[in-house]
DNA sequence: TTGTACGCGTTATCAC
DNA sequence: GTGATAACGCGTACAA
């Protein structure tokens, strides 16, 4: 069995509250009867029990991170920071993941819901849910979205500023020659995409070109999505010379379907892909790539959760952080 | 304010243990007064206080699992197995990232002492430290170990027969014309890493090789780790024609460095590396790798902590499961 | 500065 | 079958 404050209260002498403002460091406490509390504390080696603790102060220092892919690397990149921040304030972090599944999510909501955790930050995924909403409602959860839009607009949100930077990926090909550009985006449902979208045809248009609609593709946010990308758009009417992939998995499958299909980048094909991670840094040929923010991401959308939780943000945030474009070999100017 | 127990007692005009006995399908309910109860609390979407629950219950349904890596797609793999046998037994996993940082374990074996959760298990990771010791005996914690050695032998562990692994390896480059082998295996502090060695040393010991200790080369286990050792390696007096890695982020490593310096695998050295990752697949050229049976790992150590918490397991348990040699272009026979 | 008493939301043990 | 009531371990007014 643990050891409890009643206990050391019966050892030292003193009343429970005593014991529990001591080491609490609260104020209004001899300093004798700290330190012998304190001591006798450190040396039958007393945790707080913090299932009591969250119970009676309604509040638990730990916050979920709730993920909607585990398998890229820049959401755990994400998570790193995040857990550094939390560290800083002693918050506890407790990951979850969902792999895109809407019910994993109402899970991992019900952390909140059943007061298991002080707020919850969400990474990516899909449009936010109905039950997401009515968790905003019934009460007044602590909620940060990160990379994940909702046209409701009810949630304070960190974003990169998807459609910019697909912009400048696609503005960059053109200037680089290429004039038939096919965009492998994510998912339909997803605003996010919708955002990367925009961007890619607001450059085109600028450029005068007319948009392929066979060139436009839309797919899960798997390799293998990626790969099949590749052969279905290449059976189209219009051959692209360069590819944008919206995703990190999907840029290393669609590249292995370029190579497989004894292609060579950018020679027949460019491609700018998605994610500065240790993905895109291996495969070869060396990748041009859109690189989200993701330090700030993190740090930004821990504030505001911290602010939430002590009711410190008067209104919904929106922040915009940039994206920034690398360029390597992989979208190399077409003719010289 | 969320709805509570004692709320839903006086709208259905019941007793408090009345609502308890009705929402945990216990016997000793009426039909009628139990759905009446259920109405109410799916009406006011009631849920259950898990603190609250928890303390009274002495029992969390959480578990946490502790990875020394969180970069490394086989660690991630295994969370996801995990996750899937958690979730079948109604269990939920709370994710916890120590870099490889001794008191940030320290930190989550309190998520234990503090009954935030009913077990854990680790993931990886060197040494076991003296806190986990002292876990082990101040209580009658609920830990597993997975990929993790102790010499104490105090705790139940699910392991991959990395001895047996590595000497496969070796012995397979030895079957394939290569003689001098050099070993990058991780830290020297680390007995799952002596393992590793000691596969390697008995099978260069059963050809009758001298071992070259510059060939055998222990380093952190990072993608640059895996850099620098080739850079180091070369340098000495016995140049290897092979390499064998047996961490994931150093195989990457290692191979990078090995094609930045203009040489070729195999033609030049080939390479044994560490894990049927995403990172290892997509590398150039197809690497041969050494895998673990990571759904097994995940399975048994969820078992065996399933039963650890239960007090179903009479003793401390030691299963040792076997690594696969996946053989691809990276170890081709050197002269044919 | 210290102690008393109550509350946090459940579960569990008695009675009835 | 149902209802009081006492835990669970801690925080916090309030009183002393």
């Amino acid at each position: 069995m643990q050891i409890t404050l009643k206990d050391i209260a019966r050892m030292a002498g003193v009343a429970e509250s005593t014991v529990s403002r001591a080491l609490n460091d609260k104020k209004g406490v001899g300093k004798e009867t700290k330190l012998k509390i304190l001591k006798i504390a450190k040396e039958h080696n007393y945790r707080p029990n913090q299932l009591a603790r969250g119970l009676a102060a309604k509040k638990t220092n730990m916050i979920a991170v709730v993920l909607s892919e585990m398998d890229s690397p820049g959401n755990i990149e994400i998570v790193k920071y995040l857990e550094k921040a939390a560290e800083n304030v002693n918050y506890q972090i407790i990951l979850c993941n969902t792999n895109n599944q809407q019910e994993k999510e109402k899970t991992y909501l019900s952390l909140l819901e059943s007061n298991q955790v002080d707020g919850a930050i969400f990474i990516g995924g899909k449009l936010v849910g109905s039950h997401l909403l009515r968790a905003s409602f019934s009460n007044e959860n602590s909620i940060v979205l990160v990379n994940r839009l909702a046209e409701e607009n009810f949630f304070t949100t960190v974003l990169t500023d998807y459609s910019n930077g697909i912009y400048q990926a696609a503005k960059h090909l053109l200037k680089e020659g290429y004039q038939k550009i096919a965009l492998v985006s994510g998912p339909k449902d997803n605003l996010v995409e919708e955002e990367k979208t925009n961007g890619y045809l607001q450059a085109l248009e600028e450029s005068g070109l007319k948009i392929k609609e066979d060139l436009i593709y839309s797919t899960d946010s798997s390799r293998e999505a990626g790969y099949n990308a590749f052969l279905k758009i290449i059976e189209s009417e219009v051959i692209p010379d360069a590819f944008i992939s919206t995703k990190e998995l999907t840029t290393i499958g669609l590249v292995e379907a370029i190579k497989m299909g004894g292609y060579f980048i950018p020679d027949d094909f460019a491609v700018i892909g998605y994610g500065d991670s240790i993905l895109t840094s291996i495969i070869e040929p060396p990748l041009t790539v859109l690189s989200e923010p993701l330090e700030e991401l993190a740090k930004k959308s821990f504030n505001f959760l911290l602010k939430l939780i002590n009711d410190d943000l008067d209104s919904k945030k929106i922040e915009v952080l940039n994206p920034s474009l690398i360029i390597r070999d992989s979208s190399l100017a077409k003719y010289n």
